[in-house]
DNA sequence: CTAATCACCTGAAGGC
DNA sequence: TGCCTTCAGGTGATTA
């Protein structure tokens, strides 16, 4: 479900919520959903930090920390009543103080959250995040030209550049004019580049829009984001394209349903 | 290194 | 209505 503007938007909720909260215990009902790789208490530890990596949303305790990664599926929701009004798909409760409380559901069991003594325990191999600040055109475009794979794949392995998944993959490809099976390292640096600076618009206008709601994704209050309304190509097979009229098309590339327009986007 | 396939899970949608 | 297949916003392991 949530690629980096959904987490993004999460962790601006999350900031604004638990902040500075105590942790009085933590209520697990499906057991692989919480991976506790360390053996210290929670209970006790204050929310001191809410941070994003690539998809992934880094919780700093007083002393340990919280890594989020919903999947397909995961949803974190607070409330303050101690109960919500459906509780089918509820894997754990991160249960504070005066009954409020951050929920994570997760309909298929993909999701985790890891209790960990370090971050990079478990992020540690995913690579630096689309919207680093450390990230510039030159970078990425060196990342791009030292791989084989085709773009679509290379934007899908968050080894290269995290937090972008199949949607925001998909329109950047399309705004960019490359077809998605180019194979990485042929694409001129020029294109390249260009895909750097779209790839960041796409993101981050996608962040102001409070993320896309295909299916699952809610924010953390609940709410559908606004950018599903925006999308050029993904989910928008048998309709014309936005630039030239032709025909927008479907098909299996780097295993991920795949949509583009087949005159548009140059093979490279 | 890259590619393909399976695995992890549940539920919605489409074909018959 | 019911059964069967396919597909879904992700990623890690395994096998060519």
């Amino acid at each position: 479900m949530p690629e980096l503007p959904e987490v993004e938007t999460i962790v601006r909720e999350l900031r604004q919520t638990i902040s500075g909260k105590a942790i009085a215990s933590i209520e697990i009902f499906w057991h692989k959903s919480f991976q506790e790789m360390i053996d210290e208490p929670y209970e006790g530890q204050t929310i001191e930090s809410i941070h994003r990596h690539g998809k992934y949303i880094i919780i700093g305790l007083t002393q340990n920390y919280l890594i989020v990664h919903l999947r397909m599926t995961g949803q974190l929701f607070f409330n303050d009543r101690g109960h919500f009004p459906n509780e089918q798909h509820l894997r754990i409760k991160i249960k504070f103080d005066n009954f409020s409380e951050l929920a994570f559901f997760d309909q298929r069991k993909f999701g985790r959250i890891y209790f960990v003594a370090d971050p990079s325990d478990i992020i540690g191999h995913v690579g630096p995040d689309a919207l680093d600040s450390g990230l510039d055109e030159k970078k990425f475009s060196r990342l791009v030209g030292g791989s084989k794979m085709n773009i679509k794949a290379f934007l899908l392995s968050q080894k290269h550049i995290s937090g972008v998944g199949n949607i925001y993959a998909d329109e950047s490809l399309f705004r960019c004019k490359i077809h998605p099976a180019s194979t990485s390292e042929k694409i001129p640096v020029r294109k390249r580049k260009e895909l750097f600076h779209v790839l960041r618009s796409v993101l981050l206008s996608a962040i102001n829009n409070m993320g896309t709601t295909i299916s699952d994704y809610r924010d953390v209050n609940g709410n559908e984001g606004k950018n599903q309304s925006f999308l050029e190509v993904y989910g928008q097979s048998g309709t014309s394209c936005s630039e030239c009229g032709s025909i927008i098309i479907k098909y299996k590339i780097a295993g991920r349903g795949t949509h583009f327009c087949p005159d548009c986007q140059k093979i490279y």
